[in-house]
RNA sequence: GGCGUGUUCGUCUAGUGGCCCAGGACAUCGCCCUCUCAAGGCGAAGAUCACGGGUUCGAAUCCCGUACACGCUACCA
């Protein structure tokens, strides 16, 4: 036997922004794809016309380029069975629906929303499952509608849908990839719309058919889409075709375990871009949101090259993920602990050159916004940020003068001679031929130990005063990168604005 | 209401009849390192495996029931 090959996609409506459950779909379709050796395809799925937002479908590829989502195939891309707008295949779905009809499968229904909406209370109230009732079911498929009734309607050009017909007293049974058997009774299934009244063409109705012409041979998709599976299934049973294989993926959840949704934080992919998330945390993060590489794996940290080669549906998880921020914020720092400083630069340099039409830096610009500048404070700061934009933010000092100084730091720090030793400090390192970190060093340790002081006794002033905050990476380091110009200017200015008597004593 | 799915530390999870009075990661706490902050190392705390019945010499793992949660129940996807 010839074994297909895998083909999978993501169908999105084009309604918004990229939902991040949305994005773990699209990812787990690719990875599942990219593992076979198959085809990632991208389908926008436009039938509801009143939901379409203008674009949304050019946003949606774009965040999963962003992602490293790159589709085989695609409305941008193309390929050989398009259009991938659905509605774009009108008369394809046209042609399927007159098939049904012509079969006995599908029916006319001229019932208007009211009178749906009005059947649909009174069986609520009696404690029934709210379903067509067939009021318009035709005498040949068992219903009571002459032909010569409906064929009147439609002379007259009134409104109305068609609908599919299931049949009565069977029970429609699937195996679904990561849940196994799963079971529906026929009375449980609605007569589903196929085509609406405006001529579009019902979700099902259209993913059956493009599903199905577009040869996919698995599907994956969320949770949600489980109860309405056995009425895909019919129509495959209609059409004679052969169903693809389906996996229905947990959903993802708010801290309160609800599904997923606004209010309760971020769920466009674009909001965690705008906050300074990589691409590689994201993905990384959204993959362990139900699938984990089990046999005892501790690997936390997966490119999406390991993902490609390890990822399985058969270990994708069945229940709801929470999505814990805690843990994207850890995988992030991973991320940029490992980077390489040449692909940060790339990030940091629109950032850094954003801030310095805002502020006024006192230090030579063609020296900050250098690579090899940049690096230096790539090294000094990696382990300490959390995004990649904080190189710029969280360590200001590196580019522009403190513009105040930790009070709490130089209330904690300051002593009577403080300002005079920094001033004599300040000779030493004026006097500094290579202004090194050992260097620097070396002459603050000799400067202080005569003196019977602990190197901390300076040390601690001296990065207030070169960087504003008590924090940050090595003093050492930090003087050198900051450069000899830079240092002595800071600390001459800080000296003269900080004055030991007007601390409060106490 | 009906149908469906799910349920292991706060969170993500390992676990497919004995290795589990349950392992890892994040978060939390403590100690070490240390010029601060991180990073790192070590350690602590944290799950009566939702509950109740079976099956079995033996169950987190198999079966049945219950509870709870979630999803679907549109001419939305």
């Amino acid at each position: 036997m010839v074994v297909k090959r895998v083909r999978t996609r993501f169908a999105p409506s084009p309604t918004g922004y990229l939902h991040v459950g949305g994005l773990r779909t699209a990812l787990y379709n690719y990875l599942f794809a990219k593992k076979m050796d198959g085809d990632f395809i991208i389908r926008i799925e436009d039938t509801d016309q009143t939901r379409k937002v203008e674009g949304a479908e050019k946003n949606l590829i774009r965040m999963l380029e962003w992602a490293g989502i790159i589709a085989d195939e695609s409305p941008e891309r193309g390929g050989n069975f398009g259009p991938y707008v659905q509605s774009e295949r009108l008369d394809i779905y046209k042609s399927y629906c007159d098939q049904l009809l012509e079969d006995n499968h599908a029916y006319y229904c001229f019932a208007t929303s009211e009178e749906l909406e009005e059947n649909r209370q009174l069986q609520l109230k009696q404690g029934l499952q709210p379903k067509y009732n067939r009021k318009w079911l035709p005498e040949e498929l068992g219903g009571s509608v002459p032909a010569s009734e409906i064929r009147k309607k439609l002379d007259a050009g009134d409104p109305y849908v068609i609908r599919m017909k299931v049949p009565d007293y069977v029970s429609v049974w699937f195996e679904d990839i990561i849940r196994g058997p799963i079971e529906f009774d026929s009375a449980t299934i609605d007569d589903q719309v196929l085509m609406k009244s405006d001529g579009f063409p019902t979700y099902h109705f259209a993913s059956v058919i493009d599903d199905h012409l577009m040869e996919f041979t698995h599907i994956i998709r969320g949770e949600e889409w489980l109860p309405s599976m056995p009425k895909h299934l019919l129509l495959y049973e209609f059409f004679g075709w052969e169903p693809p294989k389906v996996a229905h993926l947990p959903l993802l959840l708010n801290p309160d375990r609800s599904k997923l949704s606004k209010r309760q934080g971020d769920v466009a992919v674009e909001d965690y871009v705008r906050k300074g998330y990589s691409s590689d945390a994201i993905i990384n993060f959204v993959a362990m949101l139900g699938w984990n590489e089990g046999e005892g794996s501790e690997q936390e940290v997966y490119s999406m090259q390991d993902l490609i080669e390890k990822f399985s549906l058969e270990r994708v998880g069945k229940a709801g993920a929470v999505f814990n921020v805690d843990k994207l914020n850890w995988l992030e720092k991973q991320y940029i602990k490992q980077r390489p400083a040449e692909k940060i630069l790339g990030v940091i340099k629109p950032i850094l050159a954003a801030e310095l039409e805002q502020r006024v830096s006192l230090m030579p610009l063609e020296v900050i916004t250098g690579d090899e500048y940049l690096k230096k404070v790539i090294e000094l700061m990696r382990e300490r940020v959390g995004f990649e934009h904080e190189f710029v933010t969280f360590s200001p000092y590196f580019f522009f003068e403190p513009d105040s100084y930790d009070e709490e730091a130089v209330k904690k720090r300051w002593t009577a001679d403080t300002n005079e030793l920094l001033r004599e400090f300040t000779d030493i390192l004026y006097a500094l031929e290579s202004f090194s970190a050992e260097n620097i060093e070396v002459k603050l340790k000799e400067f202080v130990a005569p003196k019977g002081l602990k190197a901390a006794a300076l040390i601690h002033p001296l990065r207030i005063l070169a960087s504003g905050v008590s924090f940050g990476p090595s003093l050492y380091h930090m003087l050198e990168v900051l450069g000899k110009e830079t240092v002595l200017r800071r600390i001459l200015k800080g000296i003269e604005l900080i004055t030991f008597s007007e601390l409060p004593l106490e």
